[in-house]
DNA sequence: ACCTGAACACCGTTCAAGT
DNA sequence: ACCTGAACACCGTTCAAGT
């Protein structure tokens, strides 16, 4: 008989991990990692702070889930019959967009080796390569250094992105870097000294993709 | 007149920002990240938590300086005068070398972006890069996809360790994760299955190295 | 079975009080 | 100036009590 009042009710709509991952998400595009505590958590989804332990394991668990269904949304992406070179670029740049996007993301992948969204990564690399001609014993070698450069330099713009205001770009985070850069002592840091001159004109986008086009290159070298 | 008793007083020691460094390396490398904490500090150099602030801003800055003392002991090794590719593998091999054997410092590198543990590193491909005849505008690509690489791969295996009994070796580290990645989904992992089955016969080191020389062989054939 | 929210066992950091 | 250590403002996680 107290039927008729329930579809008004939303508040009391049945928790559920993807709910609680999806307010996760939200919670870290808003507030970043410190903003994601439990409480919050909570308090986004009108219920105890214990109710979300009947669905995630815990905070670890619940991390993992957030940047595994972010990550899974670039890797799907049908990878095409065109270039596998291109291929290879758009996973890449895939994946450094999202962290730039959203710095957790980096942050979380570093901390969680070889977990679901670092295969999803590597299973990225692996068709175009076999499609590149690359021997099956040097696969495993080239798959896991585009990871390796993926998740080490996308990381390191994802972290430095951190340090500045939310508002701020990619190159705004490179220049503050370089005027950093350029009083070091010339002595100790003659080479950064004179890349520091350099970075100004530089794209940080375009800086990572150099780095997978030196790897591609190196791929297609090696015998 | 009561400073005959001072020299056996070692407790009372003078504070100091050398000494706190120290003695957190000590606590990390023993218990590993979550040991580092400010009270089991203040009871190592048996002082109050208070205490430590006079010489440290707060947890992060002493975390920095833990790590840049670590990684100072690798790059200022004379980098010789041979072969600027093993020079080049050298810095690399030694910065993996130290993640291997720390794994908080692997974490730690990751969320200090272009801070002065990975300038050095940055600094020690530099010369190298120089004397391979890389050209001046090419140099910055290079040196940044070497420390990407490093950064990335070393810190994904420095995790990895963590999640492991402290005892066992990187190989045994692999072999955990190829013995799951044979149960993956085939339809949806088949790349990774395919990998997992040459795991065992992989080592760590090894293929490490060979991203370095996948990069290497990029450097020199692009012009 | 699921939810609630107070309670517990911690943190980093601050600060009045001491020397 | 430096140190002490209790106090403060948080955490993640647990658990008796409710529905």
């Amino acid at each position: 008989m107290t039927t008729r009042t329930q579809r008004a009710d939303r508040r009391t709509e049945a928790l559920s991990k993807q709910r609680i991952v999806t307010a996760a998400i939200d919670i870290l595009d808003e507030g970043g990692e410190k903003a994601l505590t439990f409480r919050a958590l909570a308090t986004r989804l009108a219920t105890g702070s214990g109710a979300i332990y009947h669905h995630v394991a815990d905070k670890d668990a619940l991390l993992k889930a957030a940047v595994d269904e972010v990550i899974a949304r670039v890797t799907t992406g049908t990878p095409g019959d065109g270039d596998p070179r291109e291929a290879v670029r758009a996973v890449a740049l895939g994946v450094f967009d999202i962290i730039d996007a959203r710095p957790w993301v980096g942050t979380q992948l570093s901390r969680e080796p070889w977990q679901d969204a670092a295969l999803r990564i590597l299973e990225g690399f692996g068709g175009p390569l076999a499609a590149l001609g690359v021997p099956e014993h040097a696969q495993f070698d080239a798959a896991t250094a585009l990871l390796g450069h993926v998740l080490g330099l996308a990381g390191q713009y994802a972290a430095a992105a951190r340090l500045l205001p939310p508002g701020s770009d990619r190159n705004a985070v490179l220049s503050t870097f370089a005027g950093r850069w350029s009083r070091l002592a010339p002595e100790e840091y003659p080479f950064v000294r004179r890349m520091a001159d350099r970075m100004p004109e530089h794209d940080a986008r375009a800086q990572f993709l150099a780095g997978i086009d030196l790897l591609l290159t190196g791929i297609a070298t090696t015998p």
